[in-house]
DNA sequence: GTGGTCTAGACCACA
DNA sequence: GTGGTCTAGACCACT
């Protein structure tokens, strides 16, 4: 289910952070399910409960999750009030990366067929390529 | 024209390197064109000359720019054999981002005009017949 | 272990990196096994860790290893995607070289008589089932 | 006739060294025979004089030609005193190559091919691939 | 004057 | 403790 990359450049946390979004993206974690405790997590994927730890911090601060102490984590709703600025910077960055795509020969028909098939596969929960 | 934040968690030649790719993409800069030398752009931006050669030595290995000792460093023509690979991850990148995009609301149709906003602003930057 | 010829117009930090090219494809150094720390090899060998890390910054580029920050240093696998260039550029510069060779006067059997020590060199390192 | 890539990380006048000598091994320039001047050569080249002069003066000290003064450059015979130590420089080199080919997965098989097909390009003074 | 290498020494981020 | 970034300042190689 986390499929970490130790050897990746990409910090840990930054990886499980990237991974628990796109689980919460795709509806896999569905809103105020529970995420596993930290202890749990990091004997699973044996590191370090610090990293887990971080990650779940870092989640909280981007408005994916909430905790509660001595509960748990839990998944939020896409709550409004951060969207926004979320928003804008997703945009921004969106439109770097698609300059550099199509810099590189990647067509705009081919774009629109990406963004087609992201459409299904949000709105129907369908499995998506690995990574 | 080259806004850093020195306080950003982003190191500074990254922040180059992203940059320096705009400017490249956008065809501000053109291909052949000399970049400012080492010391002249540590001077303008008032920070250290390795810095800006960690940053120029970064896109010359991701094949933005080449540079010659003694001559100059310049806008390289994209290559085509690094291209594949990078085409690659390029994909890989954007399909994650355009997840979290529509699931923060934004709408197939405006990803759509966006594309061709940045169509328009990469192919008309220089004469039509050149493709 | 490290032989440095601090006075040689090839960089240190270019020997280094051909050094441990040497000691990964003798399988000295095995796979996954850990590098000496960047401050401990700069101590032991008198040198700045600057000039480690960017011995070890170009391997990783070069995948030869991979560094985790906070942890350490590793020898990589042998990538399959970064082995099909780096294979036709070692091919280009074996030609120029055996062609060196054979007009100063090497014969082919001798050429030959290196190949199968080297043959022996490298597959002799490890057990014979792993293949 | 010379091929020089400019954009190469390869200083210009080691690009002409190694261009001669294949010229000269090749024996596409045979024993006694002038070189073009520096002059010409540069002017045809439309690079500085001073960096022909360079590789001149490298390839006098490694052998391949000799300067009379006042009347030009020559292809030098493959001379004995030197021979010794640069084949043992060549093989040296050679071991390290053929290491990292076969490391990458260059078989025994292929390289003694290789080897036949210079050894008959060598003899005949057939034509070469290029760089 | 250009890029490239190296040092000494400080500080940050990750595990 | 690990790797990674940055500075200040020196020196080399190439054109």
């Amino acid at each position: 289910m986390f499929e970490l990359d130790i050897r990746s450049r990409k910090p840990i946390y930054e990886q499980l952070v990237e991974r628990l979004k796109e689980l919460i993206i795709t509806e896999v974690l569905k809103i105020d399910e529970q995420l596993p405790s930290v202890r749990t997590l990091a004997q699973q994927l044996t590191i370090n409960p610090n990293t887990i730890q971080k990650a779940y911090r870092e989640l909280e601060i981007q408005g994916y999750i909430y905790s509660i102490k001595g509960k748990g984590s839990f998944v939020s709703s896409a709550n409004d009030s951060q969207n926004t600025e979320k928003l804008h910077k997703v945009k921004n960055d969106l439109i770097k990366l698609l300059s550099e795509a199509m810099y590189l020969g990647v067509t705009a028909e081919e774009l629109i067929t990406i963004i087609e098939e992201i459409q299904a596969s949000i709105g129907g929960g369908i499995e998506h390529d690995q990574n």
